[in-house]
RNA sequence: GAGACCAUAGCUCAGCUGGAUAGAGCAUCAGUUUGCGGAACUGAGGGUCGGAGGUUCGAAUCCUCUUGGUCUCGCCA
């Protein structure tokens, strides 16, 4: 709707400097927004035009000004100001369609079918089984999550994927640890969730690898070569690799074991996804796909794609984008991981044949998707032109990197957890346990909301740095106040309904002519063209800045205007019927974004 | 050495397809409740947009160079 008037204002300057320069012969005018609301909605500078008349741009402005304002013209009232000629729209005027469009779609207002028929896969999260979630893998959560609801929004079919990581020598390390220390206890034994205790033993390896290292080191200084050699012949990671090539060998009780305690893993990932309301559509296993990608690479080497090193390892030259020589199989056969990656694209489109996929992944791995996404196109696959690499910044500490050999890893449940009970504190400590019901949940939401704001209001390419303490407060520019908006709009239309007060679009929009009323109203008619630039860019901080917009402006109008006790009936019935609009529209941003919606908080 | 990304207020971040006086939040200071939720609202101080050139009527935004930071360039994932 706002669109439509401002293409049709910009047609009548166009057509107005047109009959001014006297030639079609110009730059089409550019189109911008007033510093100041009461300047006007639309800003059109006439700089650009001042070199083709040779003429003053504020004197060119005005003339121009006053033979739009002669003639016939689109709604609304032009003005100059310097160079510019603005545009104040009667936004008032549109409230009573925009309201009528917003209260019919609801929770579709904002949707729009520029995807329509595209199937978009989108891959996030991708942990492997050694260790819980972390913080790094709530950012990536995050925005895959939330693309993925803008994506939907615009009408695409998305699959959201994961892929497990629970294949490598890696893996091995935590089994192995478990056969050596654990005394058979399981995560129902001690109570604990299966990730964490998986994750427990992984970290008892590395300290159990680290000492056997300092004694290696301890003989070879004392002079005892022999048994030097003969501890490191037997050190943890040499039982690692072993115990890999076990594996692979389809070894029964390697097998068992990795099956015990990648469910375990697994159950514990589970949890915590449902935790941060996270899902997906389907998973893929590494352990399913590496053996796929070795014959697809095999395949594009009798292709003449690829070819075989003197020492027998399967390579491409990339020397066409500017790359060296990359190996895509080892000499003793076996994948790494560009090879399962192949294996588990070219199965993906198999099964699901999408027009694009996108890829949420640190951007550390920018050249393993640039080199990955190049081969593909190699071997053929025209599909491959729809690959994208969503990449984003680390995610760091105040006192700097996460390190988990130094413990400073910030754990995903403890995090959720923290926040929850920082949550339940302010619940409590207003007295308001009654009124929220169910006090845990509540506390979580509010905690999800802060989280995923925070998370999502940086742009995405940025490094970011997260304080768990500070960085997280429930006041200011936060999910939390974004939630609160939303609680108190629902107060207020709670207690319009006990007063019998009925909230309906049949109202006269010409009352809500203030300031803030008509900055509210062309906020919500620009909501669609929003989420339809947020798909655009696969950009969620489109829609949290857009709803902080909304907030803050609703809560400056909120606390200078009544509502309830407006002057007149009327007034009553036009300010509710925008609370109830501006509700609806928080709440859809707010689905795109995870923010849980609270009715009282 | 090569490439990618980043640099904006004390701190955390917006703004970047060129437009008017560069914006928020936090922190600091000063205010606002006989009113529907104070997790709120208002105001103040705080900036040579890392630096230097260039393009342009106009540059935080585009180009070049430069400085600093992070990451990558594994037969790890």
């Amino acid at each position: 709707m706002i669109d439509k008037i401002k293409s049709e204002w910009k047609d009548c300057v166009s057509k107005a400097l047109e009959k001014y320069i006297g030639s079609d012969d110009f730059p089409e005018p550019g189109m911008g927004v007033p510093p100041k609301p009461e300047m006007g909605d639309i800003a059109f500078p006439m700089f650009a035009y001042a070199k083709i008349k040779g003429m003053n741009p504020v004197k060119i402005a005005n003339e121009v000004c006053e033979l739009i304002s002669s003639s016939v013209h689109p709604a609304g009232t032009l003005s100059t100001a310097g160079a510019y000629l603005n545009v104040k729209i009667d936004s008032s005027s549109l409230f009573s369609e925009l309201a009528n469009t917003i209260i019919g779609q609801g929770d579709s207002y904002g949707k729009n079918s520029s995807l329509e028929g595209k199937k978009v896969m989108l891959e996030f999260s991708c942990p492997n089984t050694n260790k819980p979630l972390h913080l790094g893998h709530m950012r990536n959560d995050s925005l895959g999550e939330s693309v993925a609801a803008i994506l939907k929004a615009n009408g695409a079919d998305v699959m959201k994927v994961n892929l497990i990581n629970n294949r490598g020598v890696h893996i091995c390390k935590s089994m192995l640890a478990y056969k050596e220390f654990a005394n058979g206890e399981t995560p129902e034994s001690t109570g604990e969730k299966g990730d964490h205790f998986v994750g427990r033993y992984y970290v008892r390896f590395a300290n159990w690898s680290k000492e056997v290292e300092a004694r290696i080191k301890e003989l070879e200084d004392k002079g005892c070569k022999e048994e030097a050699e003969k501890l490191k012949a037997d050190s943890p990671d040499a039982k690692a690799q072993r115990m890999l090539k076990a594996w692979e060998d389809g070894d029964d009780e390697v097998l068992a074991l990795w099956r015990m305690m990648n469910k375990w893993t697994l159950d514990g990932l589970e949890q915590s996804y449902k935790d941060m309301g996270i899902s997906f559509d389907r998973y893929y296993y590494e352990s399913d796909t590496y053996k796929f990608g070795k014959s697809e690479v095999l395949k594009g080497l009798e292709q003449g794609v690829f070819f075989r090193e003197k020492d027998g390892s399967v390579q491409i030259d990339l020397a066409d984008i500017g790359l060296d020589k990359k190996v895509l199989l080892r000499k003793d056969g076996t994948t790494i991981y560009i090879t399962q990656d192949l294996g588990t694209a070219i199965r993906r489109h198999e099964d699901w044949p999408f027009d694009s996929m996108i890829y949420v992944v640190a951007s550390e791995q920018a050249y393993h998707f640039k080199v990955l996404f190049h081969i593909l196109k190699k071997l053929g696959y025209g599909w491959a032109e729809g690959l994208h690499h969503l990449s984003y910044g680390m995610v760091n500490l105040p006192e700097g990197k996460m390190k988990s050999r130094e413990g400073t890893v910030v754990d995903a449940d403890d995090l959720l957890a923290e926040l929850s009970s920082l949550a339940k504190e302010e619940i409590i400590s207003k007295g308001r346990e009654a009124l929220v019901g169910d006090v845990e949940e509540c506390s979580r939401k509010i905690a999800l909301a802060a989280l995923n704001y925070y998370l999502l209001q940086v742009s995405p390419s940025r490094d970011m740095i997260f304080d768990p303490k500070k960085s997280i407060s429930f006041s200011g520019n936060t999910g939390p106040y974004l939630e609160y908006m939303g609680a108190r709009i629902s107060s207020i239309l709670k207690k319009a309904c006990e007063e019998g007060l009925s909230i309906t679009s049949d109202v006269d929009g010409r009352l809500l002519s203030n300031e803030d009323e008509e900055h509210l109203i062309l906020l919500l008619s620009s909501y669609p063209a929003l989420v339809k630039q947020a798909a655009e860019g696969y950009d969620p901080s489109v829609i949290t800045s857009f709803l902080y917009d909304v907030a803050k402006t609703f809560s400056h109008y909120y606390h200078d205007n009544q509502i309830l006790k407006a002057d007149t009936p009327d007034l009553v019935s036009a300010r509710l019927c925008l609370c109830r609009v501006v509700l609806q529209v928080l709440k859809n941003g707010f689905a795109l974004v995870g923010i849980p919606f609270l009715e009282s908080m």
